[in-house]
DNA sequence: TATTATAGTTAGCCACCGCTAACTTGTCAA
DNA sequence: TTGACAAGTTAGCGGTGGCTAACTATAATA
């Protein structure tokens, strides 16, 4: 998990479905992602040594402030990716599979530069 | 060597070291990459048993016709990854940096829209 | 109450890809 | 001829992050 990646679309999967539901549990994550469940019992136990995450006494998943920082930035770089490559023709699919791994390894002043670029265009 | 980034970069790196000398030896990959020797020989021995580099006689990395067609191939990534975060106002060495991880990441369809683009931006 | 299903854990496997330590091999110079 | 350096190999470590097998714990249902 020293692997952004990892750490990076577990945080971003518990962030969206927590914007579908009020209760994400280590199995909707399981399920979302298609991970076995002893690796998502790994994945989330490293969350939460870095603070990250915290799990209730009910196993609900909730992101701490911090968690929830990362994650909206995750999210904002695959809308925002997505959002530019859909604007130079690439279907939303493959649009999408894309900027989920391209939303890692990217730099901020790479991000900002194409979130800027992608604001102006839109204008 | 599963994961794509590590065998591209070794293969990336044997083409462009050959372009600029007509020897290339592991000694090289390994100073050029940073990588330790033995790092280097097993990096190369997996490219070599999927008949992307021949080792010759004379310990000369030799990329065989579909090696260099693949290094050719992600060299390009590169050089137009590069050019079209730079026409996005990035800094030379962070679009150079940025480039090198993501033109390992993303699909063939999102590559010919960044490039067709940067075509047409040209002019 | 007993059964069954679901959620979650523990232990341990496997493959990747860096690394160091220590070795061999070959070449060149004193 | 010997000594030393440079290239390369072998053996094995460490960390990541998937996986299965087999377990526990909890809650709903027959």
């Amino acid at each position: 998990m020293d692997n952004r990646e990892s750490a990076e679309m577990y945080l971003e999967t518990i962030y969206i479905l927590s914007e579908k539901s009020d209760s994400v549990r280590k199995i909707d994550i399981s399920r979302h992602m298609g991970y076995a469940k002893p690796s998502v019992t790994r994945g989330i136990s490293l969350l939460e040594a870095r603070g990250l995450v915290i799990v209730d006494e009910g196993g609900n998943l909730l992101l701490t402030d911090e968690g929830k920082k990362q994650a909206k930035q995750i999210y904002e770089r695959h809308t925002v990716l997505t959002e530019m490559l859909v604007s130079l023709g690439v279907d939303e699919k493959t649009a999408a599979d894309d900027a989920c791994r391209i939303e890692h390894y990217i730099s901020d002043t790479t991000f900002e530069a194409i979130k800027a670029h992608q604001k102006k265009y839109k204008n």
